[in-house]
DNA sequence: AATTAATGAATGATCCTTCAAGCAGTTGGT
DNA sequence: ACCAACTGCTTGAAGGATCATTCATTAATT
């Protein structure tokens, strides 16, 4: 079958990747083991990647992408700056909850080297940490957030929060929905922002 | 010359590996580059190491050793919850902003894989998380803490805090000193916990 | 001489990447 | 309708490079 029926092959081999590469990580999965369970060739992989690492970026941008997108969205929603706080909070948790594959690939694979980190996750991670710092200053400035708060350190820590619960659900076995724990996290956030 | 003339040759090994992994990476690093470093041939190595993986596994233990011991050192010293926990963000801080290279062993290589993060972080950090936790339930029944709030997720919530914080200044070029933060980390931390 | 540490070249395995060959549709000439 | 010639996606075996690990040999110490 020549002239791609599905023109999906790509999202194909991204879908196998991401499977592949949450189960043995970056480096113990082979282009060949992507290749087989994407239905295709080994060859094949390199008429949309570059290389193996390309996969991986690509995978990354997908998920991150829709990250942001659906966080600015659902932030144009609300309008005080606690409830946009708790919707962030939400939105996180229920993203990364969604796929436990693509959630080991952001939380613990794209973490192994510091290549990785600066060029991609630190750009748009950075990207992100600016919109909670946004929420942060539009509430200090209504009164509703002390203001004593560098809003950049305050996202930092927000962002410490959410990551270090992600990452934990990652690794537990369990089966709790992440987003379970929204209300505990936004109130121990709440509780170091509001004015006393 | 046979028979070890300092007795210090592992830690030799350990310590080539600590820079050259920092450098490069877990998996760019290769066995004979560390040898090069320590001053000792390839199959040196495998004299004081059964593999590559438990040369990595034992730099972490070993880093992880010190944190755990200095950090219960700490605590007995101070006898007040609130206290205590500024203790510990001091010293988490402290720690890991002593030695760059060693940092970015823990906070990035070793979180590249499941494997790693299951078989060994997560045990010795589930150790930490304790001692945390255990300052978490003393302020609480002193009343110094809020009660309503369960000391595991507290503990972890902590954690997520220092451990970005450790991240963030691990990826970040600048020349800052880590523990400079301890002040604005406590003070967040304290206002999620303090009863209001 | 015996013992044990250390060496480093050779081994062997892994696996990314390439590329010549194949094949399914498409085009256009008869 | 039929058939070449064509296009360009797909294939998968083979190349080639990299490295972890081994082990026969050497060297130092007792």
């Amino acid at each position: 079958m020549a002239r791609q029926i599905d023109g999906k092959k790509k999202e194909r081999i991204q879908d196998a990747a991401v499977v592949e590469i949450a189960h043995w990580g970056y480096y113990q999965t082979t282009v060949a083991r992507i290749a087989k369970r994407a239905g295709v060739a080994d060859g094949t992989i390199y008429l949309y990647f570059k290389n193996k690492e390309e996969i991986l970026y690509s995978v990354f941008e997908r998920a991150m992408g829709r990250f942001i997108n659906e966080g600015r969205a659902s932030l144009e929603k609300s309008t005080g700056a606690k409830e946009k706080l708790r919707n962030i909070v939400e939105l996180h948790l229920t993203l990364v909850g969604e796929d436990r594959d693509q959630a080991i690939i952001t939380q613990v694979e794209l973490r192994h080297s510091l290549h990785f980190m600066d060029q991609l996750s630190r750009a748009q991670v950075g990207e992100y940490l600016e919109i909670i710092g946004k929420a942060v200053v539009q509430g200090q400035e209504s009164g509703e957030f002390r203001a004593d708060l560098d809003p950049v350190f305050a996202a930092k820590a927000i962002f410490g929060v959410l990551d270090e619960m992600a990452t934990d659900w990652v690794l537990s076995r369990r089966n709790t929905r992440l987003e379970s724990k929204t209300s505990a996290v936004f109130d121990f956030i709440w509780a170091g922002l509001r004015v006393c």
